[in-house]
RNA sequence: GGGGAGGUACCCAAGUGGCCAAAGGGGGCAGACUGUAAAUCUGCUGGCAGACGCCUUCGGGGGUUCAAAUCCUCCCCUCCCCA
């Protein structure tokens, strides 16, 4: 690696504007790379994390890849876990206030965060810093003076809080602090780019204000497209529960990219796969769930490897495609006297409330009642049904298995 | 500091003494249809009970009443206008 040269400029920015959404200011960018290019002195390339997710999801990994591209053009990557700022709580995007994370949370989520990089970055190549050791060190009277170059009209700017102004909700004031301590990350760093999704374009360019205001060159904002999650329409996250974890198992992966809508599925090509074009067209062309299947293949092999892959899409196939049920299933036991029972036979009722699949007997009436429930392959509709000792094999729902063995008592 | 408006179930939002476990929408779940799609249609969406019914829930506490989400009172929180 200390022979590295460079790659010439065009094909770097090439290379950087694939799948990026805006480039603040290109030309300054260019000019960046060709003094580095120049002097042999990399770029710094920083992205700051929100500590809150203790998982990294495919939302993530949009500008993860952006920065491993970065990081493979010989840059140097700097990614910053806000266990600071994660005191705030990023508002972006929120129209309500976020709850403060207590400080042992965000150490432990951060840990998480760190571990789960390697899955798209070489963090060999990794500088990683908390940014609890510069803001925690500012003074009330550093604060002052940076908090002057901002102006609240400049704020308000901002879309989430013009929004939540107009529309009467709360803003707290420590909100204002989130772009302004962002913006300083940058400057500690010294960053030459940012980058974030969209919805981080006006914190980065914050950091260029700040960075101007105190003496530095500012740095590249670029942001990438900011990717939907399972239901197409809001932005894929953790709390919203429409995402993909990268850790989660392949199983898991290859289902929910399989359950996208069509429309949403060449989004993900775009955003999270290295086809190209041509390859890209010629899925098109063919049948949607052939290309379906390509990409959740692609996807899930990028975190688990192409043998965990086969054996997901074969699982996929057996028990959606040809309704059979899956190779290996949750085993659970339970004996009939920790149901209040005692004999040989316990209520469905029960033992679907006993054993996770509904979290009361109401429901489990209503699952029953709809139709949803099977019992060794018999779809159950009598709501006072019971079930005899043995091994029983029981589906709520279309995905949902269990094999429970039932113990006399 | 003064004046006004609010806080309802996962979210938005109606309800202003009993007919309210609480309209409507969203979301979620289930069924049909399918390509586990999407879209669409149908149903369900606090708990216990086989059922009659009972219990818990409308920011928090206390009270009035046969009866409160609805009235009174204190407290907490949010927004707007004026200063």
């Amino acid at each position: 690696m200390s022979a590295w040269t460079f790659a010439d400029i065009d094909t770097q920015l090439r290379v950087i504007r694939r799948g990026t959404a805006e480039i603040i200011v290109e030309a300054e960018l260019r000019q960046k790379l060709e003094r580095s290019r120049a002097t042999e002195v990399p770029l710094v390339v920083k992205l700051g994390l929100d500590p809150t997710a203790p998982d990294l999801h495919l939302g993530h990994t949009v500008v993860l890849r952006k920065l491993r591209d970065f990081q493979d053009l010989g840059h140097r990557i700097v990614v910053i876990i806000g266990d600071f700022t994660g005191m705030i709580g990023d508002p972006t995007g929120r129209s309500e206030t976020r709850k403060p994370l207590t400080w042992d949370d965000i150490r432990a989520n951060a840990e998480t965060y760190r571990t789960q990089l390697g899955k798209v970055l070489d963090m060999d190549r990794v500088r990683v810093e908390f940014n609890s050791s510069w803001l925690g060190s500012l003074r009330f009277e550093d604060l002052i003076r940076l908090t002057a170059h901002v102006t609240v009209a400049q704020m308000l700017q901002r879309e989430d809080f013009a929004a939540r102004y107009a529309s009467g909700r709360a803003i707290s004031l420590h909100e204002f602090l989130y772009p302004i301590a962002q913006g300083y990350d940058s400057v500690a760093l010294r960053a030459d780019v940012e980058l974030g999704g969209t919805d981080q374009t006006f914190n980065l360019l914050v950091g260029r204000d700040l960075q101007r205001a105190c003496g530095q060159e500012p740095q590249v904002a670029l942001t990438v497209p900011i990717l939907e999650g399972l239901d197409g329409v809001q932005k894929m996250s953790k709390s919203l529960g429409n995402y993909i974890g990268i850790h989660e198992p392949p199983r898991e992966i290859y289902g929910k990219l399989m359950s996208l809508s069509d429309t949403l599925m060449w989004r993900y090509f775009e955003l999270l796969t290295r086809l190209d074009e041509a390859e890209i067209e010629r899925l098109r062309a063919g049948h949607p769930m052939e290309a379906k299947k390509r990409l959740a293949r692609t996807i899930a092999a990028m975190y688990h490897g192409e043998s965990a892959v086969a054996e997901a899409e074969a699982g996929f196939v057996q028990v959606f495609q040809r309704r059979e049920d899956p190779g290996e299933i949750e085993r659970v036991q339970v004996n009939v006297g920790q149901l209040g029972a005692s004999g040989s036979e316990v209520k469905l009722v029960d033992l679907l409330a006993a054993t996770g699949f509904v979290s009361s007997r109401t429901e489990a009436r209503r699952m029953i009642q709809q139709g949803a429930v099977d019992v060794d392959g018999h779809r159950v509709q009598d709501v006072n049904a019971s079930v005899g000792a043995g091994e029983r094999l029981i589906r709520v729902g279309k995905r949902r298995f269990k094999r429970v063995m039932l113990q006399a008592s």
